[in-house]
RNA sequence: GCCCGGGUGGUGGAAUUGGUAGACACGCAGGACUUAAAAUCCUGUGGCCUUACAGCUGUACGGGUUCGACUCCCGUCCCGGGUACCA
């Protein structure tokens, strides 16, 4: 009886699908095996042979782990929210979850005529709400939690809020060390918490929450119309549809995921996960460490006349106006306060308004301006010389704390040089003459002696920066007139968006920093300041100057000594405020430039030098050198500071710029040619470098930071690439994030209203005033008043957990139970492509922590083992159309003519030779074309691309199933080659694998439905082919080395067949080897042995030595190591008895004469003589 | 540019720890069976030189270590993947 493929495998398929065989559950006490693929999108174009590569393979694990004992989990489903099928939508009006049911129907079809092992009713769909209401209950718990940087770990937001309510919140203690948020959240005591207005509450909590909503640099793509993440663009296109993308600044959600960069970092080490997605995922993080260093500008003489008359005594032009608007405003964030500062003059209280009415009526002979930006605060009124605070103190100024802020920024302000005048509103209000006068005496008092800021903020004065410390004169001052008061303007006025109000928090922590620093530096004279250092001698011609600092993060710290430049992203705030008048129009003229280039634009033009030179200087922190400031476009504003140390004799980039403006080069480390290249390498002794002279970069590094520590001109800081990851997308085919707007509130929906369910709506497009598609929903309200959130989560986010609910995926209380997640733990083998390295991979290895923080699963980390599976290509056809006709000419002939590639139908062009008439026929242009042809035939140029539709190329497995049958495709996607290599398809070979099926069959001697085999005991040799068979396979699985397994088969069959080997006790142990690999063929076969029950009820069969030993040994004897002969000797022999038996060997004498020089004799390998 | 892989017959690939390079399969050639074909089976198959035996050569290229190197080290070239002015 033949093998009859067919008729097998519909027998099999259906009895396992009758008899649930591959349904698993929890038995405890039964040791677990977990096997996963990365579930698939349903695409619209079905499986193509590509697909089921990394699902066989990942099906022979299963199986070879359930012969072997283990209770395996094997599970499947699909990540069916995406946006091929919501494009459909777009355009047909289809509902995507109709397409998505419809692809999803057409793969399960497919999977099944493989003959996988799934446990279906495990089966998980990420569209539907049975699933996504966990997925949105996960962002809930990401909503609520923070990530406490002291014990590394997420914890409930609502014990951070009791912290605040009674301790308040200080950045500098341990737990909340993270950049970003000593950045954004100003520290606070408990009473000033308490007294915070809800939405201020919010607004700070965003700063913690894991899922948070903040504007937010984003990927956005007009052709997708949404945004995008990270790992979603690629070379500046989208990744899928490759549309272009630019950076824009919205209102976005985003996952914390920074938070986990250096768990993510270091647990990589002890994962068994290929390298090349290790060192991806590392790469992304990009973790570096160095440290920050302020270089401090050297204030511009003619430039700052020149603008101080400008912008107070002429009618300044808007350009200088703005400059002037922000020259002592805190860079970073000059943005944010320009807008704060507009919404306050507009929005000014009464006694605000009084006083510069007053002071605009009034000729005191000093210009004033109202709501101006100094560093981080924005005074109400400013003179600008001399230096004159005027601030109009509401009801807020009356709490203790308040008063501590008030001091802090009294000292600020001070350190820029400026005097504070404070007054209450009634002061104003009640006698504005009176006031007028204070202000007239203490500004003609400071016209005429004006001290140095020198000596006013750093030396004689050091009493007003210990006013910092809460006990200035001003602040006692002024707090005894406090008494009952009007509402503050920043309570009267609208409220902003949280992103504007976070920086109006009345102190700056990152100054005061940097302030204290600088006491401590310069109240001691030593070490000198290097305002001491470096400018010392001109402090006299300083006047009164503020001092700005342009902070820098580099890696080589000690290299120092070699700065020659000072490079500030195009982008940077300080851009503006220190460039001189005679380079202002051409660095506005570089910086609008800059500006207007698309992402993909700049990233072209990489490695293209440009730059400009601001015409201001810095002083070098150690010799007081004065070097100049210039802008690169090669200096990225979203990366540390926003500005380098430029050292071109151990810097690429600042040695094609330096080599480019010929900026000097020093060598600062010995060991390159620097007039040939920049020398980078991390090892050499330091020359030129003054402390730093004769050491190495390791200790030069540390010696470094010491002294720049020392003297508070900076601290060592950890820098990483990873940013937090956009979590919205203004698309339809999402799930919805279970947020809802309370007077402007974000909240998060009650668990128990969970899920929230995708809203019917009657078009899938953004509306017209370009919201989310899910605006179209009228009536879509949380407890039908408020809004809900519109964007939907990106694609991303089912995937980040699935493998926690094929665990229990039919659970409807819990996302999963501790039952069944302390009995799965973890995926031990997981399956899937590459090119998810730093996207799917990266988050769910992020939600798998926090879940794992939260005490929710035991293991915090989703996979122990990953494999990338390759790639199979597709090789397309192409037919070549001489342009401009309808005329096509043979691949061999085309150089002849002009011509134009077309891809053909792999389907017309078999062996690439082209059916011309189903070529006519394929599309209604090629109807009357015409070939020139090669010999009698055409044939169609070949290329290896990817296997797609619209190539034209794919192979579609149904087509290799019907003509071999799923055995024969199963084995010969595995004997292919090594299940990681990418490869292309090409059925030349499929006949071996068939063959071999087809001659195992006829090796179990079938007549009339049984086999007739031997029950005789198989004799030693049939023993050993055996055993060395199931040795071999077994190896080979568990380093999952697939090809070398179906070798061995074949090599077990020959060996048999040559036996004449019809014994059952060998042919049923081979049986039971081969059933992971080819189940169907091996359960009819097992069936026809007579078992009752299934194969994969059976035992792995065990290996024994006994069979395997040897006796003897074909020793290959090499003389200078070329093996010349070979000689049959007892593995018993000793190293000597070998030696002996060699040199007493007839043959030697054939190939050599005389004494051998030396013998090698390894036992049962090799015997080499050397002469 | 940087990081990670890889380069072996006509083809896919094997060689697991430095020990017989090319397993297994495809293809090709020859043969058997057959009226013939298909199917099946057998033999051969890296290159060069030879009737043959043998010999020489050979794992991208050039060096090195070693009794012995596809394997380890140094340099060069090429291919694939990741990443990119990340300081």
């Amino acid at each position: 009886m033949e093998y009859n493929f067919r008729e097998i495998e519909d027998k099999w398929q259906r009895y396992w699908r009758e008899n649930k065989s591959y349904k698993s559950e929890i038995v405890s006490g039964k040791k677990k095996y977990y096997v996963l693929d990365m579930f698939p999108y349903p695409s619209g174009a079905g499986l193509h042979v590509g697909h089921p590569l990394g699902y066989i393979a990942s099906d022979i694990v299963s199986r070879y782990k359930k012969l072997r004992g283990f209770n395996v989990l094997h599970p499947m489903g699909y990540d069916a929210f995406g946006l091929p099928a919501e494009q459909y939508a777009i355009q047909t009006g289809q509902h995507p979850k109709i397409t998505t049911e419809q692809n999803i129907a057409r793969y399960r079809e497919q999977l099944d005529r493989i003959g996988f092992c799934f446990d279906w009713s495990r089966e998980i769909r990420t569209c539907e709400p049975e699933y996504y209401k966990w997925t949105q209950w996960v962002f809930i718990k990401l909503f609520n939690s923070w990530f406490n940087c002291a014990t590394k770990k997420a914890e409930s937001i609502d014990e951070l809020i009791a912290v605040f309510s009674t301790k308040g919140f200080n950045c500098s203690e341990p737990q909340y060390l993270t950049g970003d948020i000593e950045k954004a959240v100003a520290p606070f005591s408990s009473d000033e918490w308490n007294a915070k207005s809800e939405m201020e509450k919010s607004d700070i909590l965003l700063n913690f929450r894991l899922a948070y909503l903040s504007n937010a640099m984003v990927n956005w793509c007009p052709a997708l119309g949404t945004v995008l993440a990270n790992d979603e663009v690629k070379d500046g296109v989208s990744e899928r549809g490759g549309f272009p993308v630019e950076k824009k600044i919205m209102k976005q959600w985003s996952l914390r995921i920074t938070a986990y960069a250096d768990r993510l970092l270091t647990d990589l080490d002890e994962l068994d996960w290929p390298d090349s997605v290790k060192e991806a995922q590392r790469n992304w993080i990009g973790k570096s460490e160095g440290t920050s260093i302020r270089f401090e500008v050297i204030p511009n003489e003619e430039s700052n006349d020149q603008a101080d008359q400008n912008s107070i005594y002429n009618a300044a032009s808007p350009d200088t106006k703005e400059l002037k608007d922000h020259r002592y405003s805190d860079p970073k964030s000059y943005s944010h306060l320009k807008k704060f500062s507009r919404e306050n003059k507009l929005n000014p209280t009464e006694a605000e308004e009084v006083l510069w009415e007053a002071l605009r009526r009034t000729s005191l002979g000093f210009k004033f301006r109202r709501q101006y930006p100094i560093s981080k605060y924005i005074p109400d009124f400013v003179c600008l010389d001399p230096k004159l605070v005027i601030e109009v103190d509401g009801g807020i100024h009356m709490e203790f704390s308040q008063r501590e802020n008030d001091a802090n920024k009294n000292a600020e302000l001070n350190f820029y040089g400026f005097e504070v005048l404070r007054f209450k509103n009634e002061e104003i209000l009640d006698d504005i003459e009176n006031v007028l006068i204070v202000i007239s005496n203490r500004l003609n008092e400071l016209k005429n002696n004006s001290p140095s800021p020198l000596e006013r903020g750093l030396g004689g004065e050091a009493s007003t920066l210990e006013s910092r410390d809460f006990s200035s004169e001003s602040t006692e001052q002024n707090s005894s007139d406090f008494k009952n008061d009007s509402s503050h303007k920043v309570q009267a006025s609208p409220q902003p968006s949280p992103a504007e109000r976070e920086l109006v928090g009345d102190s700056n922590p990152r100054i005061s920093q940097s302030l204290s620093d600088f006491k401590n530096d310069s109240s001691h004279s030593n070490p000198p300041s290097p305002l001491e250092r470096g400018l010392g001698g001109e402090a006299s011609t300083l006047g009164n100057r503020e001092t700005l600092y342009i902070e820098v993060f580099t890696t080589r710290p000690d290299t120092v000594f070699g700065v020659s430049f000072v490079a500030l992203a195009p982008e940077h705030d300080l851009v503006n405020i220190i460039t001189s008048a005679e380079y202002r129009s051409a660095v506005q003229e570089y910086v609008e430039a800059s500006s207007k280039k698309s992402e993909r634009e700049r990233q072209t033009e990489v490695k293209k030098v440009s730059g400009q030179f601001t015409g201001a200087y810095v002083a070098h922190p150690f010799t007081g050198a004065k070097i100049p400031v210039w802008i690169g476009e090669y200096v990225l504003v979203g990366y540390g500071t926003g500005a380098v140390m430029a050292v071109p004799g151990h810097d690429q980039r600042d040695y094609l710029f330096a080599k480019h403006f010929n900026l000097p080069i020093q060598e600062v480390v010995s060991g390159g040619d620097l007039a040939q290249e920049a020398y980078v390498a991390k090892e050499g002794v330091l020359v030129n470098s003054d402390f730093l002279n004769g050491l190495d970069v390791k200790a030069a590094v540390k010696k470094a930071i010491g002294e720049i520590e020392k003297r508070g001109i900076g601290k060592g800081q950890v820098n990483y690439r990873l940013r937090d990851a956009a979590f919205g997308r203004q698309r339809y085919w999402g799930e919805p994030i279970p947020i809802f707007y309370e007077d402007g509130i974000p909240k998060t929906i009650s668990e128990t209203d969970l899920p929230l369910v995708l809203p019917e709506i009657d078009k899938f497009q953004p509306t017209e005033s370009g919201e989310p598609p899910l605006a179209r929903a009228a009536d879509w309200k949380y407890k039908g008043k408020f809004n809900y959130e519109t964007t939907t989560m990106p694609g991303w986010a089912g995937s980040s957990w699935y493998f926690l609910r094929y665990m229990d995926s039919n659970n409807e209380k819990e996302f999963v139970s501790k039952e069944a997640v302390n009995y799965w733990q973890q995926v031990d083998f997981y399956l899937g492509g590459a090119e998810h390295a730093t996207g799917h991979l990266l988050y769910v290895r992020f939600w798998t922590k926090f879940l794992y923080d939260l005490n929710l699963i035991p293991c915090k980390e989703p996979a122990k083992k990953l494999i990338n599976q390759g790639m199979i290509q597709g090789v397309s056809a192409f037919v070549y159309r001489i342009n401009g006709s309808n005329k096509f000419v043979s691949e061999g002939l085309k150089n002849q003519y002009e011509t134009t590639a077309l891809h053909v139908d792999i389907s017309i062009a078999p062996n690439h030779i082209l059916d011309t008439e189903k070529f006519k026929l394929w599309r209604e242009d090629f109807k009357n074309a015409e070939f020139i042809l090669e010999g009698d035939q055409y044939k169609c140029g070949a290329e290896v691309e990817k296997m797609s539709k619209s190539k034209y190329n794919v192979v579609n497995p149904d087509d290799i199933i019907e003509e071999y049958g799923a055995d024969t495709l199963r084995l010969y996607e595995m004997f292919l080659g090594p299940l990681e290599q990418s490869k292309p398809w090409s059925t030349q070979g499929i006949s071996g694998v068939h063959n071999f099926l087809r001659r195992a069959w006829r090796l179990f001697q079938i007549e009339n439905g049984a086999c007739k085999l031997s029950d005789e005991t198989p004799s030693a040799a049939e023993l050993k082919v055996l055993h060395k068979t199931i040795k071999k396979v077994e190896e080979d699985v568990e380093r999952f080395s697939f090809n070398t397994t179906i070798s061995a088969f074949m090599i077990c069959l020959n060996e048999l067949s040559d036996l004449k080997c019809n014994k059952r006790q060998i042919l049923e142990p081979f049986t039971i080897l081969l059933s992971p690999y080819a189940p169907h063929f091996a359960e009819e076969l097992w069936s026809l042995l007579g078992h009752k029950e299934s194969i994969t009820k059976a035992s792995f069969p065990i290996w024994k030595e006994e069979y395997l030993v040897e006796n003897e040994f074909e020793y290959p004897i090499s003389i200078n190591g070329k093996v010349k002969f070979k000689i049959n000797l007892s593995l018993q022999l000793s190293k000597e008895e070998v030696e002996k038996n060699v040199m007493s060997s007839e043959e030697l004498g054939k190939f050599m004469q005389g004494t051998p020089k030396k013998i090698i004799v390894v036992p049962g390998r090799i015997v080499n003589i050397v002469v």
